[in-house]
DNA sequence: CACCGTTGAGTTACCCGTAACGTTCCGTTA
DNA sequence: TAACGGAACGTTACGGGTAACTCAACGGTG
């Protein structure tokens, strides 16, 4: 008990205690079973959740180590869950993590099964959903708003005399920010006069491969598209990369834009039409709202982090 | 105790008692509490800490994508620790992820604190320390001989005729990966015959822009550097960049060559020059022989998972 | 010198799941 | 019917840290 006290810098003992208690420490390479202290329920955990769609995804990774970065400054830290975007991969995981006593949660997306809804309100424990701009949510949200976005760059694009437009992006079995974007992008382009003459939704990940090959089947027999959409910006210079190896002079021939603003952007000659959204500080926003909600600090419910058009080089600069 | 019987499917009970039970659970939404198991030292956790220098960048998160996936599939999660590159953060960690009792620990390169090394011995945890080779390992390692890829890249470019080579790289107070390349790239062109005239390493983080201005401070002033290699791909990227928008021709008037083969090299017309790791896997392997130990399996305490030159088209394709 | 307050240190009980052991209630068999 | 054995379920104790409490020692005061 008196070690205990030593350990907690408490008070309550005389210097000769402690430097016994201290010595022991040292000589022991004792460690303090912080399972312990949580367990008996004085404590809360120093555990946050944090589920994740993959890493695969720069901008994943980039919120992550947001999150973790700004949990680490608070000596929390970061329980790692890969939801591969399923429902059913992010409802067993949070099962799992719950049974660990967590000091709460940061879920990317809005959309969970009906049973991980249940259970997170039963544990009663902080929760913030990020990725999507959440009016409503669970508890806490950090976000911006993907329908928005992709309504601005459709308006954009129309603006500067594009008539019809293409999609390229991936399926995934739920409703998630990226078919918000393209829901934006659509009501944008038809309701300015455009036509968003054919969406793809390729049966694999969101990366640059598949942006190549994804451009190569919306352009395989047509003339019509003179500017594509994709879902991100890894697919986008994949299908950069196509058109000009197919000859195809960007932004004279097609136009080009994507969606996130990767870090590669900013050594290209030719910048990429795209959406900047700061991945950094979303994550540390979600972490600093998770901790100032477990110091018991006022906290808004929904913080919109926004995003910024990127005009960029690989769409014309001006109506023709 | 007939319920924790029910819950473990122990057996012991009978059919009318488990359905009592399990309608008590669904009733109250319970959730058994895992830090009471393993507080009682019945059982080992399931966390297995993994630290990591930076998810900034990509082939780091790749190598953490890995090890999450292949640790879910066993039932275990990970634990996430971004060191920043340094031993001071990393025993720092290592402290405080050791008193939540994990199962193992997964660290990032073979340099660690004297305290480090000495708490991880009196734990006795299985320990995976991945990047490096490490023929004599605290435990076990998975990696690959960053000396000999740097070697193997300096030989080739000598072999292609290169005389006098740069390198940009970053640089860190401790030694690492990045720094036994450049040793074994250093070796490899003198003992050729060419000479490294000149190495930057910046203060800076090794990512695309810092390519390109330290590509430009590395050529300012100088016209005898016929080719250049880097720390990773993404600083070689940033050197291309700013080449083509110097105007020099790419690989005519300059070679570049970088390191780790980033999924974006998959649609570039001009493959970059570079050295394959199968990052992914090197995870899933951290992660496999975790489980093998913990398994009580017999593991071999050092992995070599090889590296393959990629020739490109950022160098010459013969000797002139 | 009796009394009291303060300081330092020890004791007890609790958190929750489960190993180990104990008890009850059957049905079966000699 | 007594004896026995197994199935089903209950009780106790433990793990490590700490809140809440108790106790001992000591110095100061009237």
């Amino acid at each position: 008990m008196t070690a205990s006290r030593v350990l907690r810098e408490e008070g309550g003992y005389s210097e000769k205690t402690r430097q016994k208690v201290m010595a022991q420490v040292d000589a022991l390479g004792y460690l303090p079973n912080r399972l312990a202290t949580v367990f008996s329920g004085d404590q809360r955990s120093t555990f946050i959740g944090v589920s994740i769609p993959e890493l695969g995804n720069e901008v994943f990774a980039q919120v992550l180590e947001g999150i973790d970065r700004k949990l680490g400054t608070f000596g929390y830290q970061s329980v790692l869950g890969l939801t591969q975007h399923t429902m059913e991969e992010e409802e067993s995981w949070i099962r799992t993590v719950l049974s660990w006593q967590p000091a709460g949660l940061i879920l990317t997306g809005r959309y969970h099964s009906a049973r991980a809804t249940e259970m997170l309100r039963n544990a009663g424990l902080p929760v913030v959903e990020i990725w999507d701009l959440n009016s409503s949510p669970l508890d806490m949200s950090v976000g911006l708003d993907h329908f928005d976005s992709g309504f601005d760059m459709g308006r954009y694009l129309i603006s500067l005399g594009y008539e019809s437009v293409g999609y390229v992006g991936t399926s995934h079995d739920v409703a998630n920010a990226a078919t918000e974007r393209l829901d934006g992008f659509c009501k944008a382009v038809e309701g300015a006069g455009g036509t968003v003459v054919k969406q793809l939704c390729l049966h694999d990940t969101a990366t640059y491969y598949p942006g190549f090959y994804g451009t190569e089947q919306l352009l395989a027999g047509r003339r019509d598209i003179d500017c594509i959409y994709y879902q991100n910006d890894a697919m986008a210079f994949g299908g950069l990369q196509y058109c000009t190896a197919r000859g195809l002079d960007v932004p004279r021939d097609i136009g080009i834009a994507g969606w996130g603003d990767l870090p590669i952007a900013s050594v290209m000659r030719k910048r990429l039409t795209s959406c900047h959204v700061s991945h950094l500080k979303l994550g540390q926003k979600a972490a600093e709202l998770m901790m100032a909600r477990l110091t018991n600090e006022p906290v808004p419910n929904c913080v919109d982090i926004g995003f910024r058009l990127i005009p960029g080089s690989t769409v014309r600069n001006m109506a023709i």
